[in-house]
DNA sequence: ATGAATAAAAATGTCAAAATTTATGGATGT
DNA sequence: ACATCCATAAATTTTGACATTTTTATTCAT
């Protein structure tokens, strides 16, 4: 049997919260996960006050952790939290970044696009779905992360990983066209960025993300 | 000699963390916070940790705490994204809150500045700070109260909690002529506020902040 | 002197168990 | 049936000891 390490417990919990294994809302009991990592309840507890950082788990004096609870208002107030802070993130990048960050954001999105074919080919395993999560982050962290501000970069971290443990929770219909417009959408904020094009780039975000409003 | 009970000891370390009682950017060690609150280091080190999630602590895996640190650039930075979410906040609460928004707000706005009139009277002790401190943010946290948006609240304070730890730790000319300016930025933005006029509520907050820019 | 290597000290992380608090289920009385 | 109380079980928090890692101080060779 695996043993773990404390930070690939941290690892192991960040991806079963985003990727909904832990359902979110559930709650998250020490004892339980004891035995899967093979460490005492004190370890568990620790990792999970360093995830309730994020934001992806809850924490309550005297009663625990839990997944953060979603709610049709609560994906829909992430999302357009989402869409603020990229839309800053990503405005400051036009106007501040250089070269660097244009050539980061082609790679990036070369790499992300690369996986969205495949996957319109081959359809979705869950091993595609691990890789296109992590590639459709660092496209949208390479948009703004020419902003300058720490700390934008650093919220719009932990709102994403929230957005993502809210909507994978939910079933939805990744039916073939789906991925198709989602194509579209990154090249179209891609382009806009850069273009320069503060404006356009700004209504591309938005509209990527309003169908989640 | 006093005993603590760990809310308290939270509650005193986050309030010796945003008056640089705790100066930014120092070391914390549980081995020295032990004796002061009577309890074990592991105490201690969990109270840090939930610290961490708001941003005053900062975290490394065997390295310990640190209060976050400061730099004339992480002030602008955190200055500005201040502004980000104040603005925004703002914007959605005249957009969106009804009466008792309105009256929240002015409530807070009338006990900040019977404090801030206090305060230029007989000029400022360490406690009528302290009062002030927390009767300025209720006010800002009340201009954001309306936005409908529990993530951007949660986020606000955080940031909030920040910038104080931030610039309270260095030294400013609170001159007589200092709190005045504040009475007047902060009545413009409540007028502003309840007048609905958004462009002119944004562009109040952000002059009321552009001195730490 | 300078810097690498090493030893000593200090700080941090992990554990298992005890103490505390909260949750659960059943008996009692209305 | 319904609420209240109590006893029991379960979960959470705290502790003090121990293992590991990092930092600091010292030695040694260049």
């Amino acid at each position: 049997m695996k043993t773990y390490s404390t930070n690939e417990i941290y690892s192991d919990l960040y991806e079963q919260l985003i990727n909904a294994v832990i359902p979110a809302g559930s709650k998250i009991k020490p004892v339980e996960l004891q035995s899967k990592y093979g460490c005492s309840t004190n370890t568990i507890r620790d990792t999970l006050l360093r995830l309730s950082k994020i934001g992806l788990v809850t924490f309550q004096m005297q009663r625990g952790f839990r997944a953060r609870e979603t709610s049709p208002e609560k994906r829909s107030d992430i999302a357009k939290f989402r869409v603020l802070l990229e839309q800053e993130g990503a405005a400051l990048s036009i106007r501040k970044a250089g070269l660097d960050w244009e050539i980061r954001l082609n790679t990036a999105h070369h790499k992300l696009t690369h996986i969205e074919k495949l996957m319109t080919k081959h359809g979705l395993t869950d091993e595609h779905l691990m890789v296109w999560s992590s590639a459709e982050f660092e496209f949208h962290d390479a948009l703004i992360s020419g902003c300058a501000s720490d700390i934008l970069i650093e919220t719009y971290g932990h709102i994403y990983a929230q957005f993502r443990q809210q909507f994978v929770a939910q079933e939805r219909d990744f039916g073939p066209n789906y991925f198709e417009s989602i194509i579209q959408e990154h090249a179209t904020i891609l382009q806009a960025a850069l273009a320069r094009d503060e404006k356009a780039c700004k209504q591309a975000i938005h509209d990527h993300m309003k169908r989640n409003f």
